[in-house]
DNA sequence: TTGCATTTGTGCAATTCAGCACAACACGCA
DNA sequence: TGCGTGTTGTGCTGAATTGCACAAATGCAA
């Protein structure tokens, strides 16, 4: 299945947020929904719904709408999560502990699977369950017989980018930056951005 | 300063990221800026840039840019963020105590003023300085005293939407919800998500 | 079988969004 | 002063995105 890149971002933004309603929507017992559920759920409209999914394929049936466990297993499919990824965390501080207890990653298919810190008080230091800080100096090598290609940082912001680079330059191809700072990086690496801070300041506009 | 609902959310959107590389780009010692050097470092068109900020009024000057600290200072207006915002937060478990312990809020203006939690063994605890957990209970009354209009969610899935339905009523109309899970918020009340696996899910369909 | 109530997938139109390109302005320097 | 370089703010154009509306398909009930 090879669905190149003229399918717009932005609907394969969306798409995430479409497994997880229907996630819930399987726990919640219902076997099938609609554009109309979802969309309302959602507060989306049903012809964006509809849409989006039409560029991947025709998963509904008319008059009855989606089988929810089918149209789960191909959106996956789509978005290539069903399969375990292994993920490289960087910066093992308050944020980076926290990232590394959290089950929510790999109960969704993202093992965290390597840490490493460029602190030498903490390297060897054990978190959680099995994982081992490692000295980011052996994180290019550890990065590169893994074949990891997905990489979280939560270093300062002063030290993001310089980690960045590293990490780009030993494979990965995919970037979550929870540092408050945009990185620069060349054409075929993904970046995304958690900034909490970022959607509260969105919302102010609008208070009072 | 009244900027009504004329203004694209989108717009609105990227303003703070522009605040924050006017930030960084300040801290690097910068005193003035051009909508070229920001677009560079953002990613993002220097016409873009011009036309969002011109939605406000004309802060550059041409043939020279903009003064960093007074383009801060607009932004800052524009936002309603050159004040101290006070924030509730409910669900005070693993991901509340470390929104708890972070500094990153208070530093930018957000307060977190009062925790909620329903789990009786941790009302009445401390966490961190000088804040205590408060019964769920008690949180219509303390939203209500102290006009508290934004709140953060991190409580189960399962109990989000019933908790940003209590939090509606006693008056919150911004809500930012660590919850993977969408809400249904009446009109002019204002939600942003955070959920890391959907930023990851959004990237793997990229990947080989 | 027929009719009715649903819901999908999609062509097309409308709207929103992004970027080009340039006049107007600013500054430094000769 | 006059000239060259640099940058803003914006009208206009094209691209991207969304939403409407409907034919085609499905299932059910009479
Ligand atoms: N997005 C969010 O939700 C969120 C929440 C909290 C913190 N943050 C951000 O995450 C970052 C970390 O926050 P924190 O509170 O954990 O800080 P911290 O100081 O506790 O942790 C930073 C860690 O990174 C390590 N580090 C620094 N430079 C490094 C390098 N070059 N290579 C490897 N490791 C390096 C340090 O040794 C330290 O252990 C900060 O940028 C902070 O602003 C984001
Ligand atoms: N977005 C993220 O980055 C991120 C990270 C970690 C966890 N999460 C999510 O955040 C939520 C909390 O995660 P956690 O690991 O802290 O879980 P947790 O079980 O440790 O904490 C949940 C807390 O919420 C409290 N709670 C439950 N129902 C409540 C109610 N009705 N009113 C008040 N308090 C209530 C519980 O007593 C508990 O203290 C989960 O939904 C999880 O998926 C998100």
């Amino acid at each position: 299945m090879a669905f190149n890149s003229n399918i717009p971002d932005i609907v394969i933004g969306r798409l995430p947020i479409y497994l997880r309603a229907l996630n819930r929507l399987a726990q919640e017992g219902h076997e099938v929904t609609s554009s109309h559920e979802l969309g309302k759920r959602l507060g989306i409209s049903s012809a964006q719904i509809r849409k989006d999914l039409s560029h991947f394929g025709g998963f509904g049936k008319q008059g009855t709408g989606y089988q929810i466990s089918y149209l789960e297993e191909k959106l996956r499919q789509v978005l290539q999560v069903n399969r375990e990824w292994e993920v490289a965390l960087v910066g093992v501080g308050d944020l980076g502990t926290a990232i590394a207890h959290y089950r929510g990653f790999a109960d969704r298919g993202f093992h965290i699977c390597c840490l490493f810190d460029n602190d030498p008080q903490k390297v060897g230091k054990k978190v959680g369950e099995g994982l081992v800080i490692q000295s980011i100096d052996d994180m290019p090598n550890v990065i590169k017989k893994n074949n990891i290609q997905i990489a979280m940082i939560a270093v300062n912001a002063e030290h993001a980018q310089e980690v960045a680079d590293q990490l780009i330059a030993a494979g990965v191809r995919a970037i979550l930056n929870y540092a408050p700072i945009n990185l620069n990086v060349p054409e075929g690496v993904h970046v995304q951005y958690i900034d909490p801070v970022l959607h509260l300041q969105r919302m102010t506009f609008y208070l009072k």
